[in-house]
RNA sequence: GGGCCAUUAGCUCAGUUGGCAGAGCACCUGACUUUUAAUCAGGGUGUCCUAGGUUCGAAUCCUAGAUGGCUCACCA
């Protein structure tokens, strides 16, 4: 403690000497409860009805103009900035010597009359101030803000303080996933919760995380999906579920991965992947219809219209289409291997067909999809969990939706066959033999639940933060998680 | 994990050929009762990311490491 204080600069100390300072003239520093009756936004917003009327507005100070027996400020709240305006004869000797230990930063309760000033700024003249919290360390600069990508990761908490943009983004987060919870509950869907701790990290490929519990002495993973545990409700009935909720997938970490992320789940009885289409392109345009007022959004500079219907292709018609490789004219793996090196992928000998073609469609498409579209039957090999095309056993009943170049959707028709079902999981045990971890585990009790009869149904899952990402318009994830996944600094903190 | 780049005051950033560590804002002292990037007069507050090395001398050059960014790989 006494280390600590030495440590700190002569900016910290200065501050708590201001805070000693305000103990020793009798005033709390550190306030109590403070009912604002009004935010700024509403201030600025009804001035004509205001104007001379008292008004209550608690925030933070952001800058102080101090002008001998008069002081002006602007106090920042949850809905903006408002002006206010100290005098030494209105607030009286004592309460105005006090504001010379009033720091940026700090906040404060005001009660004071509404006026304008001569160029016409919509103030608060204060009769009487609250201290509500003193800030013992300084904020970041006033016009510049706070840029260091790194400072503004790690203490978020700033970076929500000093750029307003950020603050927006955000509550904009919060608007899309409480649309998203509307709409699904006006369509009947019903929101569920299942085990984030699993013994068995099913329903995608992807490398779990795995923690201990300490009673049963058992490992347990954190889940990778929410898939085959919606799906066993399917099975005990419940027509319409979804799950919004954290998923954990121990994995690099990029512009477009975090260790952690949220995804929707929705899965329908009795329906297939056409319907998860139409809820698809319904749920996404309504959402952005809902919080920003149009269905037409600008991303990067490019207008996205997400109005339905979006185009529907097969992954064979958008490989041809960008590829030149007309994959319903190749028939068994090795010319499609050949097709692969002569397109210039490297690739090792013996892929099956299936693959062969998800490779075309991940090496030269999915980044040229741009506009809202739904890319249908998806290979065999890559969908484990997805109902077979009834022509063509090679393919499934299977989408994803693309905006952007990047994945949003991801959909079937659920494989209800139990027995299909093992064989799937057993051929993916075949890969994690052969060294891919990130294949499927066997899920016995998930067959359990098949054996007991799961009707038709089509499942859907989307990634809500590249959705928030998309809609909000950023290229980075970490700007729409509020705490990213970041390593700790040296030393801790 | 590979490659490239960055790290200097609380914040945003300069720093030449290797020669005493700089600016703006913030902060401190003083003046100022409608200012608003308030103004005026004065004040530099520092582990130059860390540890070694080269050198008479290192923020600057070399080596290793840390953190971050971009990118490739990975990742539906």
């Amino acid at each position: 403690m006494e280390q600590e204080q030495q440590q700190l600069n002569e900016l910290l100390m200065i501050r708590r000497r201001k805070l000693e300072e305000l103990r020793n003239r009798g005033v709390e520093p550190f306030g109590q409860k403070f009912e604002a009756d009004y935010y700024s936004a509403d201030i600025i917003g009804n001035f004509d009805t205001l104007e001379s009327r008292e008004v209550t507005v608690a925030g933070r100070l952001i800058s102080i103009r101090s002008h001998g027996k008069a002081a002006f400020a602007h106090l920042q709240d949850y809905r903006g900035q408002i002006q206010i305006y100290l005098r030494q004869d209105q607030v009286g000797e004592e309460q105005y010597e006090i504001f010379d230990f009033v720091d940026i930063g700090d906040f404060i309760g005001v009660v004071g009359d509404v006026f304008k000033t001569r160029k016409g700024e919509v103030t608060v003249n204060v009769k009487k101030y609250t201290y509500l919290a003193k800030a013992l360390r300084p904020l970041p600069e006033k016009w510049h803000g706070l840029k260091d990508i790194e400072l503004r990761y790690r203490q978020r908490y700033v970076d929500l303080i000093v750029n307003e943009e950020v603050k927006q983004t955000f509550i904009d987060r919060s608007r899309i996933i409480s649309a998203m919870r509307e709409l699904l509950n006006e369509w009947g869907f019903l929101e569920v919760e299942t085990p984030i701790m699993q013994t068995i990290a099913g329903g995608a490929l992807a490398r779990p995380f795995v923690t201990h519990h300490n009673a049963l002495d058992i490992k347990l993973f954190l889940r990778i999906a929410t898939e085959l545990h919606l799906k066993r409700l399917l099975v005990g009935g419940l027509d319409k579920v979804y799950e919004i909720g954290r998923i954990f997938r121990n994995e690099g970490i990029s512009t477009i991965h975090n260790p952690e992320f949220t995804s929707v789940e929705i899965y329908q009885n009795y329906a297939d992947y056409e319907d998860m289409m139409k809820i698809t392109e319904n749920l996404v345009c309504q959402i952005a219809q809902k919080v920003f007022g149009t269905g037409k959004i600008s991303f990067q500079g490019k207008e996205v219209d997400l109005t339905p219907p979006w185009p529907r292709e097969t992954m064979i018609d958008v490989v041809r289409k960008y590829s030149g490789v007309d994959f319903s004219q190749i028939s068994d793996d090795q010319s499609a291997f050949e097709a692969a090196r002569k397109a210039g992928l490297e690739l090792d000998k013996g892929l099956p067909w299936g693959e062969v073609l998800y490779l075309f469609f991940e090496e030269f498409c999915e980044e040229q999809l741009l506009d809202p579209i739904f890319v249908t039957e998806f290979p065999i090999e890559v969908s484990p969990l997805a109902k077979k095309l009834p022509s063509d056993p090679r393919l499934t009943l299977r989408f994803e939706g693309f905006i952007a170049g990047w994945e949003i959707a991801n959909a079937f028709t659920e494989l209800n066959d139990p027995i299909d079902q093992r064989e799937r999981f057993e051929q993916q045990l075949g890969k994690r033999e052969a060294g891919d971890d990130e294949a499927h585990v066997m899920d016995n009790d998930f067959i359990n639940a098949l054996e007991h009869g799961m009707p038709p149904a089509g499942g859907l899952g989307i990634g809500i933060d590249r959705l928030v990402m998309l809609l909000t318009d950023n290229i980075s994830i970490r700007d729409v998680i509020l705490f990213p996944t970041l390593k700790p600094r040296a030393g801790g903190e």
